[in-house]
DNA sequence: GGGGTGACGCGTC
DNA sequence: CGACGCGCCACCC
């Protein structure tokens, strides 16, 4: 029933899609969205994240594979801590998109 | 209606 | 290899 015509619904609607185990960049979340270029605007759409328990925003990551510097819940710290306990290496504060960023196609 | 901001992306120096 | 600047779009005042 919502018809989610917030570009940050969208936003979120993508976000909560990112299956446990794998990690989205937010170009990524912007192209699934609906336009690539609202990287920036994903990352304020996380930052006002009004679900943090519902929108694993610790789970998008830039395009390096890096954790937010300034992630909202405790430094990006927490970021690599909340990604580990999903089974996600973070070694440097880095994730392996190679193996861990979110593929649609299963497989 | 205009201006400033931001958890980005990419190119270039 | 690192650092810098620009562009892009949406939201808030």
């Amino acid at each position: 029933m919502e018809h989610t015509e917030n570009t940050f619904e969208r936003i979120y609607e993508v976000v909560r899609q990112i299956p446990k185990g794998t990690v989205a960049t937010y170009g990524q979340i912007a192209a699934l969205a609906g336009n690539k270029r609202w990287s920036r605007v994903v990352g304020f759409a996380l930052h006002v994240n009004p679900d943090p328990e519902g929108i694993p925003c610790y789970r998008v990551v830039n395009r390096l594979g890096e954790v937010s510097a300034a992630f909202a819940f405790g430094g990006g710290n927490r970021q690599i801590e909340l990604l580990e306990e999903d089974g996600i290496p973070c070694p440097g504060g880095r994730v392996d998109l190679s193996k861990y960023q979110w593929r649609k196609r299963a497989f």
